[in-house]
DNA sequence: TTTAATTATTGTAATTTGGACAATAATTTA
DNA sequence: TAAATTATTGTCCAAATTACAATAATTAAA
């Protein structure tokens, strides 16, 4: 076996990809763009490219969102590393994936920079895509799951001030079932919410009290470390 | 901003480190080697190096931690990526960490390679580390905690066939709080174990019933999305 | 103005689960 | 053969979960 000297190995290049989940008539999508490029030319992929040699990697993962999707301001959350060294055809690339929630409704997305089309598609509909991406939503979309039943990152679905049926059925999304509205009010009695005054405008019937996440007492019960987030 | 071409990309190294997390005298600790060169020499640090241009990331944490503490044929899971600008002084390295839970009277550790010394230290001992492994170590640990809760890691741990008191005592290790030996057996019901005719061998009293853990079934109840493991 | 319709919210009783603890079983050693 | 030790099972009570009923607040139609 040849020597391998310590700049040999100073050239690997590293990319983050961006699964986008959104939901829309109780369905779970996916956002994809179509690669106007080689490799994978025409291929339907995750959004994803290249992080610069001195960019940090949650600046990396805002910037190619915006710049491939339009999409601004959206917290997402790392998931994995894939690196197999022929995952990518033009040299060693590891990736590093990062996931967002968000509701559809809510984002205009719009095809931009090398992107040729732009997506969303659901979950159950996802066709064979560049590179190891198949692989790479698989595993991302087990950690979504996972991430929503012991972190509060349901809340960032939802409206700032929320009713608590619209917080039972983002639940009912993340559980894939429906709960009692009786017993799902006593099964969150640990969740710090705050209860507003407000209530909820314009709808044909009774209006529902208006909740938000308590973000300070959730903070200090974790330094506290006298309560866990589970769903 | 100067344009940045296509192969100024490559110019990363990576690498990765590797948790080891034992058990013993009911304290949880962690494998650390000392550096025998620079930069951070003589500081203590997670077991990790770069990995080679062609060689996979799984295949990498095996040969490095085999290299640098001798142990062999471990289990290790992927946990985060850590990729800031600036967190190794001698370039841009982005670092996977990997993760494994062992006995630690079951394996001998022997520092080697460029690694001066070798020590197990609990996680309430941990001195200053190398680069950011402070930060690598901390999150890595609420990574295990995580999986132990939600998979089936834990079995990883035991030997293939044990008793339910030794699946016990890892599980109070998990959660860090005793159980009763009667509701431990309750609790338990749903997790897939065969039970053997086979007994423990000298001891000096009753010997219990073997057990192992049914990775078949739990493969196709996880298939039939019938089943999610829960501890 | 009253009433029906709709959804929010609270309450209650039955069932299931979880925890404390006691009883019994199987084995080794003295 | 009895004492010691741990495995295993059972029982009772409290707590949590579930199903379902009752009441409250609001809008829209009569």
């Amino acid at each position: 076996m040849y020597k391998i000297e310590f700049h040999d190995f100073f050239s690997a290049a590293f990319s983050v990809d961006c699964i986008i989940f959104g939901y829309e008539a109780e369905q779970i999508k996916v956002l994809h763009i179509k690669r106007a490029m080689e490799p994978f030319e025409n291929y339907w992929a995750i959004p994803g490219d290249l992080v610069y040699p001195d960019e940090d990697l949650p600046v990396a993962a805002e910037r190619i969102l915006k710049e491939l999707t339009g999409l601004d301001n959206i917290q997402m959350h790392q998931s994995q590393s894939f690196g197999h060294p022929n995952r990518h055809p033009q040299g060693r690339v590891i990736t590093i994936s990062y996931f967002a929630l968000i509701r559809i409704e809510d984002f205009e997305v719009k095809a931009s920079s090398w992107a040729e089309d732009i997506q969303w598609i659901s979950l159950d509909e996802i066709p064979t895509l560049a590179f190891d991406h198949n692989h790479i939503l698989a595993s991302t979309y087990e950690m979504l799951k996972l991430k929503l039943q012991n972190e509060p990152i349901c809340f960032d679905l939802l409206p700032e001030r929320f009713t608590l049926n619209e917080f039972q059925q983002l639940y009912e999304f993340a559980f894939e079932q429906a709960f009692d509205k009786a017993n799902f009010r006593k099964k969150i009695k640990y969740i710090p919410l705050i209860a507003h005054d407000e209530k909820q405008q314009n709808v044909k019937h009774r209006p529902a009290k208006l909740f938000s996440f308590n973000r300070e007492q959730y903070q200090l019960s974790l330094e506290n470390n006298s309560y866990t987030f589970k769903m």
